[in-house]
DNA sequence: CCAAAAGTGTTTGTGGTACACCCATGT
DNA sequence: ACATGGGTGTACCACAAACACTTTTGG
């Protein structure tokens, strides 16, 4: 790595870095984003990614993590999942200076309804397939973001970052299924998540009544296993994203 | 996305924004990958990953590309895999100010000896297994790099980049081996990759003497996927890298 | 009794592994 | 003749898909 002369730091039109964040949780069954509601030019009324400037003491992470807990109004962000996407750095992307952006995926459980920022722009969660246009180059990011998430599900744990503490087989594959907007065999999936050791452990003696009707299933925690040995593919799939 | 009051971009300590590459070969049949020795403090008389600032006008990508045709000294580096990797920024992995990272792999397949670079350091292909350590927090970087090269490998068919235009099936094979450090069944290997459409297309009637020894093998082109279905997974493995 | 959701069992086919074997070339 | 590397065939085994079936709850 190279140094401009004399480590001038002002020798160079200064670059702002900021962090984007795309959210998920599911609500009802759908896929919900975290969006914002810009209150200035540009993009004035349109929705965007929630995110902010990357202070000086902070890395990219830290700044991921703290604007995901002032964003979401949760007390504890601190075990939620949050995963570096990759980061947007071209020239044009936001019309007021130069701004490289490094884009996270945060996946939350069970979210209370968001707070508005500390502009005047209000915070939704809006569902994923209703949420494009975006403002700025935010519709490519929150793709990209999706598919990550799709990608992880295969071969990590990561589903159960989407489910409460205690949760069903049944709710774990509905995780799957909105995800990737697939169908799966109940009899597979459930076999090959318990075929993998360490993905989910049994809660000794709970069930959960699910809607009020039929039979009670037993209640499951995540385990300690962060990858999945054999990864769980998606099915009928010509072309994997990259 | 929120903007400082009035939009005053020096409101904020400024941030570098620069491009590290990890810049991978094979040579003899070992991974080799491309270092500079810093000529200056600090790691003055270290090796590092070869990089740069990205200028005003670039985007990373732009960046990283036109620095991987300075350091290889290639002339045509149009054609070349590059693939961001993610980007770093803690606040202290340079000493002399904030600098944020974003980096790069690159996949070559039969390199000149590299330039030096603008400044007094020499440039040159180093064994991967010697590589370390290196200065600022590349050994993470170059660690993080080779994780992404061998799991892109299951799935892509970014092997062919590794190989010249024209390759045999055994060149092809030997990349995998050499970057999983793993021997492949060679009549297994042969099935899977021509049972995969697209991933390698033969070359009619051509045939290449391998070292004078052996069988003439037919010559294969890298074909128009880039995705494998299924993937080429790697033997015994127990935990996938995230 | 019926509907709905959980859970079990069985059959069938595909694909990966391991290994034996043949082919073509140089020394 | 033999060593070396390319190429083919095959038997076995594991696992996954598909689907029938049983169990337990509420209405």
């Amino acid at each position: 790595m190279t140094m401009p002369t004399g480590y001038d730091k002002y020798a160079f039109e200064p670059f702002a870095v900021t962090v984007d964040l795309a959210v998920f949780t599911l609500r009802a069954g759908a896929l919900h984003v975290l969006l914002v509601e810009r209150g200035q030019e540009p993009y004035a009324g349109h929705w965007a990614l929630p995110g902010g400037f990357v202070l000086p003491t902070e890395s990219a992470e830290t700044a991921a993590r703290r604007e995901l807990a002032e964003e979401t109004g949760l007390s504890d962000v601190g075990g939620l999942h949050l995963e570096q996407l990759r980061t947007y750095s071209e020239p044009g992307r936001d019309p007021r200076m130069r701004v490289v952006s490094v884009a996270f995926t945060a996946l939350v459980p069970d979210p209370p309804e968001p707070h508005a920022g500390s502009d005047a722009a209000q915070a939704r969660w809006l569902p994923y397939d209703t949420a494009k246009p975006l403002a700025f180059d935010h519709d490519r990011i929150l793709a990209d973001a999706h598919d990550r998430v799709g990608a992880r599900l295969e071969y990590t744990c990561l589903a159960t970052a989407f489910c409460p503490p205690e949760f069903t087989l049944g709710e774990l594959q509905r995780v799957y299924e909105t995800v990737w907007g697939t169908a799966l065999d109940r009899p597979n999936f459930r076999r090959k998540v318990l075929a993998t050791p360490g993905f989910v452990e049994p809660v000794p003696g709970a069930a959960r009544l699910t809607g009020g009707r039929g039979k009670p299933a037993a209640l499951y925690r995540a385990g300690a296993v962060t990858t999945l040995h054999p990864p769980l593919l998606r099915p009928s799939r010509e072309g994997r994203p990259a």
